[in-house]
RNA sequence: UCCUCAGUAGCUCAAUGGUAGAGCAUUCGGCUGUUAACCGAAGGGUUGUAGGUUCGAGUCCUACCUGAGGAGCCA
């Protein structure tokens, strides 16, 4: 029997139970829903040591073996599972995952609520690009106007932080790009904080410390579910302060050296991300990318304007970049400058431009991919698992 | 959007261009401190769709549909 916090074998004794009950009983069948009581009793041949008695009981609804349930014990393929993914849920491994994923996420706000920041959650529909670069869903928003599905709370989150010193926002966001990846969900959480008074140093210490308080939250909690995904733990206590520092110039270099095409001015591509962790036990972070891979608003280096404060946060066994954020433009004239560079109409950034002209401040932040994250820390190959109904290019049922 | 691969029983997969099979699941019988039980039997098929080549196509060709992996882009 399973309840979602557990599995118990129960035994029902012939001699002990009504002949009639003890039939219905034999006859269940798999996935059928009842309520048992009994005695409980320490039995070191079943899992978990215990097991039920069973002295009365009272099925809920029998599955019919006209049409048994779907999901087996043996092997099933990938499109038949994500078409029972509301059964596909019960499933131990599942269950695990899930589990896992509720603890990263209580980790994070546990992180952020103690260490002074403020919740703060940005709008999920936006008049326009918040970075001008990825594509958006479109929605019809009454009488002829249309509006976007965000991709990214930054630009509120740089709001509120002017308004509360350190904030967060935590929700869904939006990519309408035709990714098809095991990386990529189309619908999917990130967790990013936003700090006054902050620069890129700032950023990456937090980022950091982000990262080992979630992992050591996981490793302490959820062993049991560690155990369950056979995840090889070792490779997760191995994440210790401190991370891998290197410049964007030192990772093209790297790279070079370990035979990728990449060129100075090209961002990391996927074969690049894991070559450049693949001889590593911690993660690394990469700054200072060129400007011209990065969004507008970042603030160029003080000693090579042609290089972005910016960081990236590259996990270890080829999970790819779990956190991408860094040092915020803060002067007007500047910020103003990079807008229409960008191609990008001025009037509708007016209200993230007033920022900058009342009592603006250095600051920075980031976001952080939950389901990678979650990927991370599980072990999984695909990230369609990290979440309950995965929304991806060519998949929105169930 | 591009590249590669796949689509056969409820599920996972076999089948030199020559009679479509197995395991699991289901049903029936047997056996059993089992835990992916085991033994025996039965039912179960328009081989993704539409064309084409051929004496003959699951197999070869074309188009389309569906899915998977990857590229680009990103978290």
């Amino acid at each position: 029997m399973r309840d979602g916090s557990g599995v118990i074998q129960c035994v029902a004794v012939k001699s002990a139970l009504p002949e009639e009950l003890f039939e219905s009983l034999k006859n269940l069948t798999q996935e059928s829903s009842l309520i048992v009581r009994g005695k409980l009793r320490a039995e070191p041949r079943a899992h978990g040591g215990f097991e039920l008695d069973v002295e009365s009981a009272e099925i809920v609804q029998r599955v019919s073996e006209d049409d048994p349930y779907p999901i087996t014990p043996k092997d099933h393929g990938v499109d038949f599972l994500m078409d029972h993914r509301h059964l596909w849920l019960r499933s131990r491994r599942q269950n695990a995952v899930i589990h896992v994923r509720h603890e990263i996420i209580k980790a994070i706000r546990d992180y952020f609520d103690s260490n002074g920041y403020v919740l703060v959650d940005t709008p999920i529909f936006t008049p326009a690009a918040c970075e001008g670069t990825s594509t958006l869903f479109e929605v019809d928003y009454f009488e002829d106007e249309k509006v976007f599905l965000t991709q990214s709370g930054q630009l509120y989150g740089e709001a509120t932080a002017m308004a509360f010193g350190k904030t967060y926002n935590f929700g869904p966001v939006f990519r309408a790009e035709k990714s098809k990846t095991r990386r990529h969900l189309t619908e999917f959480w990130m967790v990013e904080p936003e700090l006054a008074f902050a620069d890129l140093e700032d950023i990456k210490r937090v980022g950091e410390e982000l990262v080992l308080f979630v992992i050591g939250r996981v490793l302490e909690k959820r062993r049991e579910e560690l155990k369950i995904l056979e995840r090889d733990t070792s490779k997760l206590e191995a994440v210790k302060a401190p991370f891998h520092r290197i410049s964007y110039d030192d990772a093209v270099a790297k790279l070079q050296a370990k035979g990728s095409e990449i060129q100075w001015g090209m961002d990391l591509g996927n074969t690049d991300e894991t070559l450049i962790t693949d001889d590593l036990d911690r993660p690394v972070m990469i700054d200072r990318y060129p400007s011209s891979v990065k969004a507008f608003y970042f603030q160029p280096a003080p000693d090579r304007p042609e290089v972005a404060m910016g960081v990236d946060f590259i996990a270890t066994e080829g999970y790819g970049e779990i956190i991408g954020g860094g040092q915020r433009i803060h002067d007007y004239d500047l910020l103003l400058r990079r807008i229409q560079e960008h191609n990008l109409p001025p009037e509708a950034f007016n209200w993230y431009l007033d920022l900058r002209k009342y009592g603006s401040v250095p600051h920075g932040g980031f976001g952080m991919g939950v389901e990678r994250f979650v990927a991370w820390m599980c072990g999984l190959e695909h990230i369609r698992e990290t979440i309950a109904f995965p929304r991806m290019l060519y998949r929105t049922t169930p």
